[in-house]
DNA sequence: CGAGCCGTTGAGGGGATTCAAGCTCAGTGG
DNA sequence: CCACTGAGCTTGAATCCCCTCAACGGCTCG
């Protein structure tokens, strides 16, 4: 894990600068701050890349900081009350990871690296003493909250009903939101079964399927191309 | 749906008796509040009572308010792309339902009663005026979005996964926890297939394997009694 | 009393799992 | 250089669990 700090970039508005031009300022935690707020921020933030299958925190780990994502995908997993291994969510860029932190609370499950992984670090304190200041910034968080409830309850209607085939198109079209025109990241057989409550073979016979009709391209690497728009027909029916 | 105003129940403290006397008041969003923060909320709260199978808000509708579960079960409904329904959590006494409204977002399920059903609505406004003000009240809500999210997940580990006996169960575990000493709401076959990812006829076969286990007696009215230990039995194996 | 809803149970078929063998490919060391 | 190894993936065959289709019973209500 390479630990970037951000202090001191600029002599007069340290942290300012950099978040406002971060990359995803719009989407991020902080857009809601204006350039006087940003510049309150100083040496607390740190930008951490992770490599893939690196854990960003563990369950039942109390943390001291939140994270949102700059780029690339990141998963949630906890074990079951059988011991089995159950992917329950996904996040990507402008998603806040380890909300728990803030509660004091340990973290509630795993959250692992999909893809290489770049995140801000935003200490506890830091937000703890703008929150009382900025309602924007508390109106932003309960929105990130929110967003991540969302995703599981989608994940809950979406991901984990239907037959195998159904299951892993929309596991797809999830995927294809976070990447860029078509080319995904390709979860291990493994991971797509502990995502969509399969076995590893399943999920193999239904990814062959879906190469056999042209709609899935693997490609080296842990990557893939999805034919977008044969995949919106095929969810569809 | 029957509305019973909460003010001037007491001229000096009108909203403050009756929530300083609520039975929820340590577990409700309100409890963080001393006698004087409560004496702030004048006229705002409502206290509703819903039959089971009442909506108390509707997918897409935009609300302006959230709201407290102070007796009964709801469930939160959605219709899949392809147009099943299906339910993916539940709430219970102390929950905050409704939460997007503070977002001035739609609500992004359905939520329903199950059972007779005591809630008290929470204007957005009462929200926004304490919040700028009060910060525990900003945490509680917080804590509140986290136990949402951690409900959701859960429901993907234990309730989407394994074989259908299992998520049965799993079900069952997670109504005893709303219900007293075993007696639980006994949702509708059809609404267990919605809840577990089944059919209504292999669910019937599963709560009639139940019943011959002498895990699970119903009772008239859409309720049941559990054997708790032979239940926790059960899951460990 | 018939209609409709809900629940139960049976028979048959299909889709996912289980068990198993073989494949590719990268890394390792003889 | 190439066999050796192990991890990940694929595919086959048999089994089993759940779904589908169907019939029927209890209950409430018009």
């Amino acid at each position: 894990m390479s630990v970037v700090p951000l202090y001191r970039l600029d002599s007069r508005h340290p942290q300012a600068q950099v978040c406002l031009a971060c990359e995803v300022r719009r989407s991020a935690l902080f857009g809601a701050l204006d350039e006087e707020g940003l510049d309150r921020i100083h040496a607390h933030i740190a930008s951490l890349e992770l490599p893939a299958d690196a854990r960003l925190h563990a369950l039942g780990e109390r943390g001291d900081a939140v994270y949102t994502v700059r780029s690339g995908v990141l998963r949630f997993e906890r074990v079951t009350a059988h011991g089995e291994r159950r992917i329950v969510r996904l996040a990507g860029r402008g998603d806040l990871v380890g909300q728990e932190a803030l509660l004091h609370r340990a973290y509630a499950d795993d959250a692992v690296a999909c893809t290489p992984l770049q995140v801000c670090r935003i200490p506890r304190s830091l937000v703890e003493h703008l929150g009382g200041q900025r309602a924007e910034l508390m109106r932003e968080l309960m929105a990130r909250w929110q967003r991540a409830l969302d995703e599981a309850e989608a994940w809950v209607a979406e991901l984990a009903s239907g037959p195998a085939r159904r299951r892993l198109l929309a596991l797809l079209a999830r995927l294809s939101a976070y990447g860029e025109d078509g080319l995904i990241w390709m979860p291990r057989r493994e991971e797509i079964g502990a995502m969509l409550d399969l076995t590893l073979e399943t999920a193999s016979r239904q990814v062959s399927a879906l190469r056999r009709d042209g709609l899935l391209e693997l490609l080296p690497g842990r990557a893939a191309r999805v034919d977008a728009a044969a995949l919106r027909i095929a969810l569809s029916r």
